[in-house]
RNA sequence: GGGGCGUUAGCUCAGUCGGUAGAGCAUCGGACUUUUAAUCCGCUGGUCGACGGUUCGAAUCCGUCACGCCCCA
């Protein structure tokens, strides 16, 4: 790959600003037009006879929008012929997909933000001589706006026959074919703005993204809960195990590092008592790039003073059905070849019982909580030692019980060794509070009832420096701070961590990460 | 880090056994007043990812590198 213009791609470019040159020259600078008013939903309800429009849902703000082409043929449903409505003056806009000339008629299909079209009818005898010929110089990716009425044309198509058409903007790159869109995938990622215009599928992916993210937000604030924005810039990143970004303050001249979660502070907050605070933020985490793992990755974290690990659970369960009813109007999902169903309740499974079981008894809760135990296990299933009791836990859970963990799934009760910040389970001192969700064999959520002794998490902190010690590097430097914090009290309180783009790509089928990232991280051009 | 696959026209893709490169779409010219991947006629368009090697001759074989995708660790 080079970005050195070929012959054939600069003929395409200098043709187009012929016909940019002719627009000019004939009065019509697209680049000159500031704005172009566009018909409301409320507009086009009352330009037809109100016997003969449909019944629309929708609040006094959305009947302010500009009618959207997706919803075209529900507002529309009733336009059966030419006559009709040819007093009415609709004001549409979008970019030209396709063009089909005919000598002295036209036909459109223009692009919207959704992923529906909208057809454009033009005539010579409507638009007249000289604005009928300056349309020749419109071509696939210009941006125009369209005033006219509907019709069904013969085939059945809802279409605007146009009275009157501007161009609003011009493409000067060429693009992509017009049937097969946009394919190369490394382009698709460096060029989002083009995978974007020709594949309507992708802008519906973004939309949905967009639409999961304020459903979010709408299900947590009606259940009390304040957004707040932590900070980013850490002098020590904890709260998870990996390894941070370093990066320099010239202010402070000092090293600092992006956070790996927002956890620790939200916590703060909880002891200064905001009581229920959310954040969706970037979390950054120096390690490596596949299907399901960016660098950077948004994160959705909530704590709940006066809530355990069951009320979260509970309300785990809630925000997920609610999200999937929203996006896919029902609650089960096609992933790959699996239908998964939202439909509470989710299932349940120990964390030691469900290794034990797909491990057929051998893997027992003694070897488990073990570390030479652990140790042997890891041989037995071929794979090489791990430097720490907690490390070989994760990837014994990754090889047994993860591959199993399709439909919804709640792994319950997680060993003390692997959960640092989670209380103890009451007369089981080696086990905590804690649960996973799981689905199509990736973490999406990670809760629990949050340690709030003071004493126990510098107990843990230093175990930590013996991990990191051990050479675990994804243990991070205990933050000493938040030790103080607990000492200032915390109430009892449950949090929860929820990866935002696992749960997009479940919500809308993608495979990859960087289907639901818009910018997904890429190495730099030679 | 290891393995596999890929990179050919603006886009989507062919390219046989090693003999100096093809199609469709787009572009450009022409016809066409209800088409919808419009259609019909005609014409253009190439640093075959980069570099090196083998060969009389390389898109093709070999090596190195770049970028990407997939799998594994």
């Amino acid at each position: 790959m080079h970005d050195d213009i070929g012959k054939t791609e600069a003929s395409l470019v200098a043709a187009r600003r012929e016909h940019l040159a002719a627009l000019r020259s004939s009065g019509r600078d697209p680049f000159s037009q500031t704005r172009f008013e566009r018909s409301s939903v409320r507009d086009a309800l009352a330009s037809v006879e109100p016997a003969l429009a449909a019944p629309v849902d929708c609040d006094d703000a959305a009947l302010a929008l500009p009618i959207a082409f997706d919803r075209l043929a529900e507002l529309f449903a009733f336009v059966v012929a030419e006559q009709p409505l040819a007093a009415q003056r609709l004001r549409l806009a979008g970019r030209v997909l396709t063009r089909r000339g005919m000598g002295k008629t036209s036909f459109f299909d223009l692009a919207d933000a959704t992923a529906s079209k909208l057809q454009v009818y033009a005539r010579r005898d409507d638009l007249g001589e000289e604005p009928f010929t300056a349309l020749s110089h419109v071509e696939r990716g210009d941006i125009v706006g369209v005033e006219g009425y509907l019709f069904r044309s013969k085939m059945g198509e809802l279409t605007l026959h146009a009275t009157a058409l501007e161009v609003l903007g011009k493409a000067l790159a060429p693009l992509p074919d017009k049937w097969h869109g946009l394919q190369d995938v490394e382009k698709r990622y460096r060029q989002r703005y083009v995978d974007l215009v020709v594949n309507p599928e992708v802008r519906a992916t973004f939309l949905a993204r967009s639409r999961i993210l304020s459903e979010m937000r709408r299900f947590i604030d009606a259940q009390g809960f304040h957004e707040v924005e932590t900070a980013t810039l850490l002098h020590v990143a904890g709260g998870a195990a990996a390894r941070p970004f370093l990066t320099h303050v010239n202010a402070l001249d000092a090293q600092m590092q992006l956070r790996i979660a927002t956890e620790l502070n939200l916590k703060r907050l909880i002891v200064g008592g905001m009581e229920r605070v959310y954040e969706i933020g970037r979390i950054f985490r120096n390690e490596g790039i596949d299907t399901s793992h960016n660098p950077e990755f948004t994160m959705l974290e909530l704590y709940a003073a006066y809530w355990d690990v069951n009320d979260m659970l509970a309300f785990n369960e809630a925000l997920m059905e609610h999200l999937a009813r929203v996006v896919t109007g029902g609650t089960t999902l096609r992933v790959g070849e699996h239908e998964i169903s939202f439909a509470r309740p989710f299932d349940r499974i120990g964390y030691l019982d469900g290794i034990a079981r797909y491990s057929h008894g051998r893997f027992t809760r003694e070897r488990l909580l073990d570390p030479a135990g652990a140790a042997t296990i890891l041989e037995e299933l071929g794979m090489p030692p791990s430097p720490t009791h907690g490390h070989a836990l994760d990837k014994i859970f990754e090889r047994v019980l993860e591959p199993h963990l399709i439909a919804p799934t709640f792994v319950t009760e997680y060993p003390l060794a692997i959960s640092p910040l989670a209380k103890r389970v009451p007369g089981d001192p080696e086990m905590t509070q804690r649960y996973e969700l799981f689905c199509a064999q990736m973490e999406i959520s990670n809760a629990f009832s949050e340690l709030n002794d003071p004493d126990d998490q510098r107990t843990r902190f230093e175990s930590q420096i013996a991990q990191r010690a051990q050479g675990d590097e994804e243990i991070p430097e205990p933050d000493w701070d938040f030790v103080r914090a607990l000492e200032t009290g915390m109430p009892p309180t449950a949090g929860i961590g929820i990866g935002v783009d696992r749960l997009v790509m479940l919500l809308t089928g993608a495979s990859s990460i960087r289907d639901v990232i818009l910018f997904p991280l890429q190495r730099q051009h030679g």
